[in-house]
DNA sequence: GATTGACAGATTGTCTGATAATCTTTTTAA
DNA sequence: TTAAAAAGATTATCAGACAATCTGTCAATC
């Protein structure tokens, strides 16, 4: 019976809504780590009461990517050096364990999703789009999480990515480090194929651990955060 | 309903009590997976308004212990069998970095602590008090936390350790287990305090196997809710 | 008898206004 | 100059209202 007619049905609720905007407001630098998130000021932007504004921030200070004092109200979260760095470390451990559970659990049709990531990514990069190059990025991790086959996982790498996001930092913008990304992430896809887990959990974590590299490089020049 | 968890209303925010107290209600089987959580029963049975009620929600709900549906409202989240699963396993993972970051960088005075929660483990066990053995496992847990340096390590085993509670079982309590956990939580503290980062690992991930074994076999058992 | 449609009741979703509590800044007093 | 007091701003919480949506009931229809 079910078949796909599903109605757009704009977004269940307006909080969700507003989570979403927020969210991506936040993503895309529209809202800069420290700075303040004025209530009022959220409702006029967005057109909404401040049932749904105060409720989207919840949600929001529950996934880490702003921060809420009692009675002084929310702010974009930042993230220390050292943040970055554990952020990166525990990164490396789940995305190698989806790596591994993915080559040794992983269905055809995942195998398959992944190639055509790969392929994706590398034509994003040779295209010099930015916004495409984003994308195919998301798509690949997206399918390498789902490959996990284990949803907590997939939320934990989901927050964390999230988290990062606030560094606002594209590694691979760092000069030659696409070229070696894509290397990375054919081995990758090469070791999952092959059904070799132990060396596709290697495989992730080297690759996290090199943009860990290049970002947390990149930080420690870019001085530090006055607050 | 009765009012026997009104909340004391003092520091901090009402709301983050009332968080407090939900989780606690839930996680102490007060309230089961899969009942309905009626907001307007809620605050009476609080003494707070809807907005505590609700903003509390929404952070439990990212929490992953409750479960909303739009119009509908939220309901204490189910565990099936395969989420189960997939939740020792990730927990696992975690606890077993956690270990290993313990054992290689933790401070002498981490593992003085750590000692003394084993001893205290083991004493609790002894004096046969329940309450007293899970706030000796807590203790045990947070310090084991604490040792991997990595808040965000920590901040995903607690919210692993909140959805586990779900279950409602405590593995310990099945025959024979407690002797064996004792071991392997000696076992533990032992690879921890020779700084030997694998073995410490290899400890914890085989503590948390056992416990899962056990979980996962009595949950097969006692059916499987078709809700 | 089973399905459909209309209706009523219950609950959530959202807005608004009001008040208390608390933080921040400015002003005043010693 | 420093400390205390007052003023201003913002959040925290409550209460009431109304709309949107879900659920169950019951009669009408085939």
């Amino acid at each position: 019976m079910q078949t796909d007619l599903q109605i757009s049905r704009q977004s269940a609720t307006l909080r969700v809504k507003v989570e979403e905007t927020l969210r991506q407001a936040i993503a895309s630098g529209r809202f800069k780590p420290g700075q303040r998130l004025v209530e009022r000021e959220l409702c006029e932007m967005l057109g909404v009461g401040r049932t749904s504004v105060r409720e989207a921030m919840r949600q929001l200070e529950a996934e880490g990517i702003i921060t809420s004092y009692p009675h002084k109200g929310p702010v974009v979260s930042t993230i220390t050096y050292e943040e970055a760095q554990q952020l990166y470390t525990v990164r490396a451990l789940l995305e190698g364990f989806a790596g591994q559970q993915f080559a040794e659990h992983g269905t055809a049709a995942d195998i398959t999703t992944l190639q055509a990531a790969v392929v994706e990514f590398e034509a994003a990069a040779e295209s010099g789009v930015g916004a495409r190059l984003i994308d195919a990025k998301n798509a690949f991790y997206n399918c390498l999480m789902d490959g996990s086959k284990n949803v907590f996982v997939r939320q934990m790498l989901t927050a964390l990515h999230n988290r990062i996001n606030l560094l606002r930092m594209t590694t691979m913008t760092q000069p030659g480090r696409l070229a070696h990304s894509i290397a990375e992430i054919k081995d990758i896809a090469n070791a999952i194929q092959n059904r070799n887990g132990p060396l596709a959990a290697a495989a992730c974590k080297f690759h996290i651990d090199q943009a860990a590299k290049v970002a947390l490089e990149y930080l420690r020049k870019n001085a530090a955060p006055e607050s």
